[in-house]
RNA sequence: GGCGCUAUCGUCUAGGGGUUAGGACGUCAGAUUCUCAAUCUGAAAACCCGGGUUCGAUUCCCGGUAGCGCUACCA
């Protein structure tokens, strides 16, 4: 297939939220497999919700994601008086005319009829407005609305590339507004005018518009214009099945990365969502997805965002970052969070290298590295009050940090396999198990009831710090049983 | 209400007229251990219901039910 073109087409009025960054990357996929060019267009026609800001987040998001476009971004707001032009043409087609039904008028019919238990459809009041009407209104600059003539015959089928054949009767869809009282076009006028001029040839879309598309597919054909392929795209839902939104948590892309999700984590399980690579293997590098990609492969049913894979998914990227990468994400992260230390780019790159690396395989967000991992960067953090509770229990705990302090200030070389023949010596000389030692040093060292193992811990923090915590922490425990 | 779409473990899904219905996340148990994670082993866990077609349906057809979507001068 050549000359494949698809777009995205976010509106302005809100973040990019998981379920349009799924349509990006599914467009962009599929872009990329067949070699054709990926369109990024701002929906922007309601100007009272679309804001430049969101607009801006949302190409960062994207950008974040790595999914680049190749044309764009186009602006519909740009774009009006083409708009305008296409609805004059179908006007004088006979395929819309004006309305001069009032939004209360219309809204009042609407609640009658409901109110009647009748299906409501825009009754087709103006449809066939008598010619002297018709431009006494005009002349009168009555405001007005142009629609869409729907065919009262017949049905608009089509052929869906994830849902197969469906369609609708023309009968059952109504005048749709094609332009408002304010010159603006709607959305079924601009995604047709826009599809149309940039050649698009593959509308991939949220499958909220499968019902639309009989509307569009019957504006391609009143204008006589070649349609595109559609293929509509399962919705994403919350855990209570109900579709995803802010009252779910977390929806913005850019929410994910300040959780501290990788964008490759993101990308991978926001592709799993929908479709399955073949061979079942579902840690697929972008890359590996593109080579993969097919429409075909794309479930019919919606899915339900799961925080945990994200979460398992995300630490499966974390731990096969290579340390180039890793060290650089590390950085970016403890400068963020004021952890940073211009030493760790130089003379202390070392221990903030092994640091980084030693937290690694049980980082589940980048966030740990400054949050729970802090004390490996920064010599001020917290006793976390659950680890003393846990882990500072006996009161001859300080006694022992001290004295194994004291013991480690002249252990030598300060590696994991002496640091542990000290500690186990001393555990020994007292009578005592050496978890309990180990586990109450963890906490004087790290802060953490939870973290790497300990000489492995001390290896890094290098023989002054440890020797200083220990002696630290005996001072705190004493004032905690005082 | 009308119209449309969908329906396999709790979740994401594979599969498909005859299978021990497969995998992943999660859960549980065990191993390991210095906490946790990782790792390894094992376990529990699903074809929405009713008809039809068929020698045989989870799979095909119809109906029901449920969920979702559309039903705006939102997109």
């Amino acid at each position: 297939m050549a000359d494949i073109r698809v777009r995205f087409a976010p509106s302005p009025t809100g973040y990019l939220h998981v379920g349009g960054a799924r349509t990006a990357l599914f467009n962009w996929l599929f872009a990329r497999h067949h070699g054709g060019v990926f369109i990024l267009r701002i929906e922007d026609t309601d100007v009272d919700r679309s804001k430049q800001d969101l607009e801006t987040a949302i190409l960062e998001s994207m950008t974040w994601m790595g999914l680049t476009w190749d044309d764009g971004p186009f602006r519909q707001s740009e774009r009006l008086g083409r708009y305008r032009e296409l609805a004059a043409q179908l006007v004088r087609g006979g395929h819309a005319y004006p309305c001069f039904c009032s939004g209360e008028e219309l809204q009042a019919r609407r609640a009658k009829a409901e109110a009647e238990k009748r299906a409501w459809k825009y009754d087709g009041a103006c449809r066939n407005l008598a010619p002297d009407e018709l431009d006494r209104g005009i002349a009168e600059n009555r405001p007005h609305v142009i629609r869409f003539r729907v065919p009262e015959t017949g049905q608009t089928i089509f052929d869906d590339q994830v849902f197969g054949s469906t369609g609708a009767e023309n009968r059952d869809i109504e005048d749709f507004v094609l332009v408002r009282s304010d010159g603006n076009p709607t959305y079924h006028l601009g995604v047709v005018a826009d599809d149309l001029d940039m050649r698009v040839t593959h509308v991939i879309r949220g499958a909220d518009h499968l019902s639309n598309t009989p509307k569009q597919i019957l504006m391609y054909r009143a204008l006589g214009a070649p349609q595109p392929l559609f293929a509509h795209l399962p919705l994403i839902l919350g855990p209570d099945k109900q579709r995803l939104s802010k009252r779910h948590g977390a929806t913005a892309v850019g929410a994910y990365k300040e959780q501290g999700i990788l964008p490759e984590a993101l990308t991978n399980f926001l592709a799993l969502l929908g479709w399955t690579p073949p061979e079942g293997k579902e840690i697929v590098a972008l890359e590996e997805m593109v080579r993969a990609f097919e429409l075909s492969a794309v479930s019919k049913s919606n899915a339900v965002f799961d925080l945990e894979k994200l979460a398992w998914m995300n630490s499966e990227y974390l731990r096969h970052l290579s340390p180039a990468h890793l060290y650089a994400l590390v950085e970016q992260e403890l400068k963020s969070a004021g952890v940073w230390h211009p030493a760790f780019a130089a003379e202390e790159r070392e221990r903030f290298e092994s640091g980084a690396r030693l937290l690694q395989t049980r980082a589940r967000t980048v966030r740990d590295f400054s949050q729970t991992g802090r004390a490996f960067f920064s010599d001020d953090f917290e006793y976390d009050p659950e680890a003393q509770k846990k882990f500072w229990k006996q009161a001859e705990l300080a006694d022992l940090l001290e004295l194994l302090s004291e013991k480690l200030s002249r252990t030598d070389p300060f590696d994991i396999q002496e640091t542990e023949k000290t500690l186990r010596a001393v555990a020994e000389e007292k009578n005592l198990k050496a978890g309990v030692l180990i586990n109450a040093s963890r906490v004087a060292l790290t802060g953490q009831a939870v973290a790497p193992g300990l000489f492995e811990v001390m290896a890094v923090l290098g023989r002054e710090r440890v020797v200083l915590r220990l002696r630290e922490a005996a001072k705190q425990l004493r004032q905690n049983t005082a």
